[in-house]
DNA sequence: TAATAATTAAAACAAACGTTTGAACTTATT
DNA sequence: AATAAGTTCAAACGTTTGTTTTAATTATTA
């Protein structure tokens, strides 16, 4: 008897799920069945049952085990040290990094986005676990630079729209890759990319100061 | 025999399609079947084939017929003589307005979202005849106060974000609803929320314009 | 009122779905 | 080599799906 999982469990196992992700990215939960994913994996169909329970056990296994902690990706842009233009390449790489990455990544990222509109379940605890903190730590990077103590709502008018950029990159993919494709094919396009939106969030904060300032002074 | 439909055939074609519309919007096209539409629409299942042919076909209809023709909202901002905040205005409050009106336009419009993530196939014509003609008119007016007579990648990566930042208020809607659901809920919080976005769109402009010279003259 | 078309109703259809079964096969341990 | 646990396999399970059928009902026309 093994207490630690066999190489051929692990690639089994391991198969169906980077398949599984795949699919559910590329077609979303429903759409996908399971008979597709054991075929496309070259598994038998009741293995999917035998590593994962059910078919949503595997959804979750897909949508959760290829992530890293996002904790790290927040400390990449809300030290209180960071100048604005700094603390927006950190959050937007987040976005952008992905995107250049290996498939995994990059379908993992998608099947979080698609959470965002077809909810499975998995996604409020995703808005509590994943986005909320990543948006209060904009948040607060705003507020520092905007000079304010409150949060008030065109703060998080100003945040939400800053994080509309990024998000569109993995949710408007298919009408970029129909209208400017050539943004998001190589490396270096997705590093003129994220230059491009550090730039517009700077001045969109900047223009959020001094709209400020101009109905203060009235 | 009735050449034009009778009431009774409109109330419950309309009620159908009605029905549809929200159940889709809600659930997304795999996860609402014709027994729930039926339900819901308190009409017999066969009632769904007998106007609409088949469950496709009542999506169709679904996601064509309640919207009006975009042709007139383009030209809402694209007027050669619009100031940029005209344009944005314009731009913006095609996506701000439906958000304020009945139920029908908000989820129609949802509906036409949730195709971005989830094509179910008429996504690959929406986007030629809808979003295509709406981005090019963008960057016609983006160009105009570039003044720039090609497009380069950076005009589209402009256009993108700018567009982003309407796209997110329908497909970022539950995460909105959990950070900051206020700045959606009344009608004069949308109005507000329109005008920064408007103001943010203008300050991306000017950043982009900026960025040129800046690089131009070195 | 009689006849005809339009609409609704209940029931059944085949196909596809997620899941389970039980035997066969592999691999590791004794 | 024998045993046992882990893994794979083909086949079938019971549901649910979209759709169709056939008859009954309602509304319209003559």
């Amino acid at each position: 008897m093994m207490v630690f999982e066999s190489t051929t469990e692990h690639n089994t196992r391991q198969k169906i799920m980077l398949t599984a992700l795949a699919l559910f990215a590329e077609h979303g939960f429903e759409r996908t069945t399971v008979r597709q994913i054991a075929k496309s994996a070259s598994v038998n169909i009741s293995a999917v049952s035998y590593y994962f329970g059910d078919k949503a056990g595997l959804y979750k296994a897909a949508f959760t085990e290829p992530m890293g902690s996002p904790k790290d990706d927040i400390a990449l842009f809300n030290a209180p040290d960071l100048s604005l233009e700094q603390a927006f390449n950190g959050l937007f790489s987040g976005f952008i990094e992905p995107l250049k990455q290996n498939q995994h990544v990059k379908q993992c990222i998608r099947l979080h986005m698609r959470e965002m509109v077809e909810p499975t379940g998995l996604w409020q605890q995703e808005i509590d676990d994943g986005i909320q903190p990543y948006q209060q730590a904009l948040i607060l990077v705003l507020q520092r630079y905007l000079g304010l103590s409150v949060t008030d709502d065109n703060v998080h008018r100003l945040a939400t729209s800053i994080i509309a950029m990024g998000v569109y990159m993995y949710v408007g993919r298919e009408v970029i890759e129909n209208v400017c494709p050539q943004i998001m094919q190589t490396e270096q396009a997705l590093n003129a990319t994220q230059q491009r939106l550090v730039v517009y969030a700077i001045s969109m904060v900047d223009a959020e100061k001094n709209l400020r300032k101009l109905l203060q002074s009235s």
